[in-house]
RNA sequence: CGCGGGGUGGAGCAGUCUGGUAGCUCGUCGGGCUCAUAACCCGAAGGUCGCAGGUUCAAAUCCUGCCCCCGCUACCA
């Protein structure tokens, strides 16, 4: 009789599509934490190795942010040069990416005199369209320091509550927004020395003459996340100008003199062009220095910002309006922001202690281990809370019980029982069709949920496809069939393989690492072929078979 | 009344747009199984869905008011 084999999975690309991943810039001032990782890094990488399967052309870059504030604030606190910071961090963050297995096509930096160039590239043309004007503000600048100061370097006594050292933007004190011209004795953070006001000439970026274009656009988008439309929504209702230069010497140069020595472009402008610059980066090594164009000019190319919820007016809001300036660029696809991870009701924040470095648990935890965690717990619709307890219950509990140890128990079992190598099946019942029938079934779900964003639900699918396999096996009893009728249990053993190596596929954007091995242990090499479920025919030669993941001790994130 | 999101069994979440016996994972309790990393499977208990009103035959879901949390309201991005 002819040999039964799954059905081919539906979804097989009709189409390659273009898909850019855009991946927000982490300042490098600092270790990230698992929030970041959370919010930032791993969904889009789990999006693009979706993608990447299903067949489309995925573009994922990002870099290290060199410039801003925090930037500046950590190298005066070491007292060290903004480059020496950025030198620091930049290889702490490839690390993570390396041993987490983030698979950016390009993580470069703000630093490059390509991005310097690209930024400059984009300011002359939106000044060119009449998009950025001069003007000028009075600004506090500090007389012995000769600098002007951001609000945060200006401080003195609250008008509200009395408190000295209110700070220029806020009071500790009594909570209240301040206008750092209200300060009473006002002093600089920096001297002591009271400031003086002075007027000072910048470059502003006229996001007002985008308000009905932005609003149209948003409206239009049906599949964002609801608190990401609404945000932006809100606040193109009221948008000023807003100024893209500052009095800092740390930065990428304004291409052009009017405003003298000085300034430089702030970081929120360039930041947002990292995406463009870094992809014209990336062309610059293949063979196509054009190839960038693929995800930035042809209008079907698709592209998905994965930020954090801090970040939404940058992407959904101010980003689209540059690109609108400019003209010639693709506008956001999708900005899916995720909300924050939080740690027992807190923010993480390294310097405060709230949470630890990512590097800090890569030590520790076999990283599909760590992107399990975290991936199930993707604060996707709300904050989440999250803790090292938390880590430690969904590995043990979710993942080693129910996906390791599937998958152990179905190897070691043909292992041993049929010479090392996957059992040949015989005549199919009702029940091992259906399990058969869930393997398409389920590249179908995982794969709609990932299109969709909703990653968490993905991951839940695939894992929920897991247990029914389980749930087959205590039904239909292979270790009983061993003994009384081996070609049955052949016949299971070969069914469930087939299941596990469909959930294997399906797991991959999210456990790629443990797909790998997983493909080694089951006799056809750790490499997937696209997003479908791949036949392991009777008689392939089975790989060691070992547990897949390590359960962990309750102290080993003490 | 500045803007947006959220408040659902012990924990973490879905459901709210398109009202109709409150769902998932984990934990707890009981049972089964013994191939498997004390793993797997089945069943049960446990929630007045932030609070108070309103609309409706019927509200977690729609309306009003209030409370609490998060983000934004920064020359932080």
């Amino acid at each position: 009789p002819p040999i039964p084999l799954p059905p081919d999975d539906l979804r097989s690309p009709l189409m390659s599509r273009r898909i850019l991943v855009a991946v927000a810039w982490p300042y490098a001032s600092g270790p990230r934490h698992l929030g970041h990782l959370a919010g930032a890094y791993l969904p889009p990488d789990v999006f693009a190795r979706y993608h990447r399967l299903a067949g489309n052309e995925v573009l994922m870059v990002s870099g290290s942010d060199a410039n801003g504030t925090p930037i500046t604030v950590k190298a005066e606190e070491l007292g060290v040069t903004p480059q020496e910071v950025v030198e620091k961090y930049h290889p702490e963050f490839l690390g993570y990416w390396d041993r987490l297995g983030i698979s950016f096509d390009l993580f470069t930096t703000t630093m490059t005199d390509n991005h310097k160039k690209v930024t400059q590239d984009f300011f002359l043309r939106l000044l060119d369209n009449g998009y950025v004007t001069k003007g000028s503000s009075e600004q506090f600048f500090d007389p012995e320091a000769s600098r002007f100061l951001p609000d945060r370097y200006v401080e003195g006594e609250c008008p509200h509550c009395g408190y000295q050292d209110a700070r220029g933007d806020q009071c500790d004190n009594c909570g209240r927004t301040l206008d750092p011209i209200d300060l009473i004795n006002p002093r600089s953070k920096l001297s002591g020395a009271t400031p003086e006001r002075r007027e000072t000439e910048h470059f502003f970026l006229n996001l007002p003459a985008f308000t009905e274009r932005l609003r149209e656009w948003l409206e239009g988008q049906t599949t964002w996340r609801k608190h990401v439309k609404n945000w932006a929504l809100g606040m193109v209702e009221d948008m000023p100008v807003r100024a893209i230069t500052r009095d800092i010497d740390w930065g990428v140069d304004i291409p052009v003199d009017d405003l003298g020595p000085g300034k430089k472009i702030y970081v929120w402008f360039d930041a947002v062009i990292g995406y463009l610059s870094a992809a014209i980066e990336w062309a610059s090594t293949t063979d196509d220095p054009d190839a960038w164009k693929k995800w930035w000019q042809d209008p079907e190319a698709e592209s998905y910002y994965f930020v954090g919820k801090d970040n939404i007016p940058f992407h959904a809001v101010i980003w689209p309006a540059m690109l609108m300036g400019r003209g010639d660029l693709n506008l956001p696809t999708d900005v899916p922001a995720n909300q924050y991870l939080t740690f027992k009701g807190d923010k993480a924040s390294v310097s405060r202690g709230v949470g630890r470095s990512i590097g800090w648990y890569a030590d520790r935890l076999q990283p599909d281990a760590l992107r399990y965690a975290i991936a199930a717990a993707f604060p996707e619709q709300n904050d989440t809370d999250f803790s090292d307890d938390e880590i430690i219950r969904r590995v043990n509990e979710e993942l080693v019980a129910t996906w390791g140890n599937l998958v152990n128990r179905v190897l070691s079992m043909s292992d041993r029982n049929f010479d090392g190598e996957v059992p040949e099946p015989g005549t199919l019942t009702a029940e091992d069709q259906a399990i058969l029938d869930l393997c398409p079934a389920t590249l179908d779900r995982v794969g709609s949920y990932i299109e969709a964003v909703e990653l968490r639900a993905g991951l839940r699918a695939a894992l929920d496809a897991a247990g029914e396999v389980n749930a087959y096996l205590n039904a239909t009893e292979p270790w009983k069939a061993i003994k009384e009728d081996p070609a049955r249990a052949g016949t299971i053993l070969w069914t469930a393989i087939q299941a596990i190596s469909a959930i294997r596929v399906a797991l991959s954007p999210y456990l790629p690492f443990s797909s790998e091995r997983i493909g080694k242990m089951l006799g056809i090499g750790p490499d997937l072929d696209g997003w479908k479920v791949p036949r392991v025919p009777g008689g392939t030669t089975l790989g060691e078979v070992k547990p897949l993941f390590t359960k962990l001790d309750a102290d080993t994130l003490d």
